[in-house]
DNA sequence: GCCCAGGTGGGTA
DNA sequence: TACCCACATGGG
């Protein structure tokens, strides 16, 4: 690992530990929570994962053959119901079809394969597929997402506007290719993102990456000159 | 009442 | 390539 980025994740380590990500207990149920968790809360997530179980549509092929109207009620609350509903059963059919309904047999191929097949597929985009490579596969692809753009953003290491594959590029770069140092990094920067590295009011306060961060370093010198009290 | 959350796909210039 | 928009819930 180099530079600001091993120093980065043994901050985030060094504070928040093991995050023993992904949060499911099958990887099929990890890559439905992919899907789902899209621009939406997990705890929202966590709500519709809980429907499909209850009505026992956590399975590749009970999932597909179940009737639209069923699953988009039970993934209402993951918000964007009827597109994640037919996103969902687009995934389902496809192991169904093409990998006898199994999505560890699908995740056995090479990983560059797999990804290509993943963004085939309607809904699944880069982050979702990087996700299931290696949150459900074990892959050492590294996931980026909107709080790594933020967070390494404000620490400026890059340019707000970068772009998914550049973002992963310099992770793929500056990281050993180790599946459990990729799952535990992400996790750590999802974790800080959520406490302190928010999108509209950030609380630099007690964030472990403040001393290497601009944000943070503005908010503490403006409080001094102009927009301090009294 | 307002903002925003672990994106993706489709359209226009 | 670079933006813009639709999708359409629930919590702070």
């Amino acid at each position: 690992m180099k530079g600001l980025f091993e120093a980065v994740y043994n901050r985030l380590f060094a504070r928040f530990g093991p995050q023993h990500w992904w949060p499911a207990s099958t990887p099929f149920e990890m890559a439905v929570g992919a899907i789902l968790t899209q621009s939406v809360s997990w705890r929202n997530v966590e709500r519709a994962i809980a429907n499909l179980a209850s009505e026992g549509l956590l399975e590749p092929a009970p999932l597909a053959g179940a009737p639209i109207e069923l699953v988009a009620e039970l993934v209402r609350p993951a918000r964007y119901y009827w597109q994640k509903a037919r996103r969902l059963q687009t995934f389902a059919r496809h192991l169904v079809q093409r990998h006898g309904g199994s999505i560890e047999a699908m995740l056995r191929g090479e990983t560059a394969k797999v990804r290509s097949e993943l963004l085939a597929l309607e809904g699944i985009g880069p982050e979702s597929a990087d996700s299931i490579l290696l949150y459900g596969g074990g892959h050492p692809v590294f996931v980026v997402d909107a709080y790594t753009r933020r967070l390494f953003h404000r620490i400026g290491v890059w340019d707000e506007k970068i772009g998914y594959a550049a973002m992963q590029e310099r992770f793929h770069r500056a990281l050993p290719a180790d599946p459990g140092l990729f799952n535990e990094y992400h996790a750590l920067i999802v974790r800080a993102g959520k406490e302190y590295c928010t999108a509209r009011r950030p609380r630099c306060g007690g964030c472990p990456l403040a001393s290497l961060c601009r944000t943070a370093a503005e908010a503490e010198s403006s409080s001094g000159e102009d927009g301090s009290p009294r």
